[in-house]
DNA sequence: TTGAAAGCGCTAACAA
DNA sequence: TTGTTAGCGCTTTCAA
């Protein structure tokens, strides 16, 4: 399966009649900078979309060290908050003439740095992870001479730039509402407790109870980590030791929800006296659930901007749009009846203390 | 940001004490053809370790015309099915050695052509594509010189390597256990007609009704396009016209059932009646659902698989490994009581045939 | 057993 | 206003 004659500069630089150079810089639009005439730019241009020209991108590439390619690093393609981030980003950065590259981790920070590893060789001009890494050791690195972004997840403390959602107040005001209605018992089963959004979540759980006058009791606090059967495996745990499901659950993830659910399907009797479910992230098909299942809705939108913003203004070296650490504001969808109340409640008294 | 001073073949040739040429063979594993002598070989290869030595990308595809990339184009993915596709694919993919870049069409042929137009161009050595158009005419030309893989959709009915689910079989079998539970109605809510998948999935439910000796009707065929608010439009649309929800309904797409899902969900008063709700697709949440929602779930893992094969195949100009057509069977997930006992009773009844 | 040299397609100094 | 030239880093004859 051999390429067919591409066509190159060469050749229409040939067929125009003129020399390769002229023939570069007309077609890179530089023929009015350099005051090439606008006859031999028509003929060029005109014999280039005549025969299709397409310039090899490995040849720009190489001679000009840039590959117009950045990577993104994420845990998994098929969760949806990963998905919808890619989907945001391929677009923007498509529609400015750059390709990105998606590279799973699976979760495993091995598995992580070979894919990095990957990317670099490919000469990525810029890079956006969402990481499984404790430490930000090698991205530091590699800061130094390809940027890198960190979106959702920060890496330990690191100091590379930062866009992700304000977890801890989204998660805060979540559990204080249904604290206030729940006051014997608020379970929490996290993931990777190690992870930045997990001690976040977690920071905004004991926040949420403490505003809601709830003791922070450490046997309600479970981690594991993401995958679903966690969720499932916590959920056990806890029912088989209270003998009744808790009365009030908050999962930090939708995977750990999916396992949790999962518990619930096989296990039915534990549906009754679990009285408030709640998640980190959202899904459209909670609107359907039998539970009315509060949930926290990060923005997408936003962080990928956000994202491309500042990887785009770090490759071409100019100053950051906003600040290094960029906090994105979440939106609780609220489906208890009774949270969706006190929330207006507690937003009409805010504006009354204004 | 500038790249580091890459450390290049010259360098390790220059330290080694060879040349480039001979630097080159024993760094890509020719040495012992070429007969580099051993000692010559170690040197060259600790250097390359000590250096960390990593091969340009782009002079190699240069070189060689070949970019160990390959492209994969499709609709969106934020749908499950899509992200699962492009996980299974891209760990294959990445296992052999071969980057690949994924491009978003947004199901509109002309942004699909514009983003493989984009990938021709980054000279992928490969296409996958699970396709927005109806016609291969592009694809065909393109087949000539970069191969191409249809997934999950046909074109047309293009001659390209194609690899899809029996959407037909699987639908009928669905449409007929249902049917012989509500002969009175079973309605088909489709998505864009003229695409292949979709008029398998209503060959599949006209099949299912005669097999049920269910006439087919032509008011309870809508076909509008896969968005979710289409699912909803024509769920209102039916339940205007009846008064009622349909006594059963069948989605040819997950999509379509979430615009449903919605409808009913802000419409409860038409959750009655509605005894049989079915779709083509599956999601872990259905498990969940207060309705018991039959679903067709894709073998992902096989279909991906498949793709991967027979692009390797033809990318390395091998026969194909199993015929140009396949089609990987689905498996019904069975959620509704009665659909499932049927279903088993069926299935005994073909063993005692046998 | 190794080296010299050509060239993949492109860009950008520098000349003219 | 345009052309010449020198590489970017690599592979691969061909020659020694």
């Amino acid at each position: 399966m051999k390429q067919p004659n591409r066509i190159t500069i060469s050749n229409i630089a040939e067929l125009a009649g003129v020399s390769k150079a002229t023939a570069s810089l007309v077609l890179n639009g530089k023929g009015d900078e350099y005051r090439v005439s606008e006859e031999t730019q028509q003929r060029i241009l005109s014999i280039a979309e005549e025969h299709r020209y397409q310039p090899s991108f490995h040849a720009r590439a190489l001679r000009s060290s840039r590959s117009h390619t950045i990577g993104l690093v994420l845990p998994f393609l098929t969760q949806f908050t990963n998905a919808s981030l890619a989907k945001e980003l391929e677009s923007l950065f498509r529609n400015a003439g750059i390709q990105i590259i998606i590279a799973c981790s699976d979760e495993d920070p091995e598995q992580e740095k070979i894919v990095v590893n990957n990317l670099l060789q490919r000469q990525v001009d810029g890079l956006i992870v969402i990481s499984s890494n404790t430490s930000d050791e090698s991205y530091s690195k590699i800061h130094s001479y390809v940027p890198v972004v960190q979106l959702g997840r920060q890496i330990g403390d690191s100091n590379l730039p930062l866009i992700m959602t304000d977890a801890t107040g989204a998660t805060a005001n979540l559990i204080q509402i249904i604290a206030q209605q729940q006051t014997d018992e608020v379970y929490y089963f996290g993931g990777e407790p190690m992870l930045t959004p997990s001690k976040q979540r977690l920071e905004g759980y004991k926040q949420g109870l403490t505003r809601a006058n709830v003791s922070v009791h450490n046997e309600w606090i479970r981690q594991r980590n993401y995958f679903s059967y966690s969720g499932y495996d916590m959920m056990e745990e806890v029912c088989n030791e209270l003998g009744r499901p808790p009365k009030a659950l908050f999962t930090a993830s939708f995977s750990l929800l999916e396992g949790v659910l999962q518990y619930l399907n096989q296990n039915p009797e534990m549906q009754s006296g679990l009285q408030h479910l709640a998640c980190f992230d959202d899904h459209e098909l909670l609107d359907f659930m039998p539970l009315r299942i509060d949930s926290i809705a990060q923005d997408y939108t936003a962080l990928a901007f956000n994202a491309f913003t500042t990887l785009m203004a770090l490759m071409e070296d100019r100053p950051l749009p906003s600040p290094d650490k960029q906090t994105i504001q979440a939106r609780i969808r609220w489906r208890h009846p009774e949270s969706r109340r006190l929330s207006k409640l507690m937003a009409s008294d805010f504006l009354h203390q204004k």
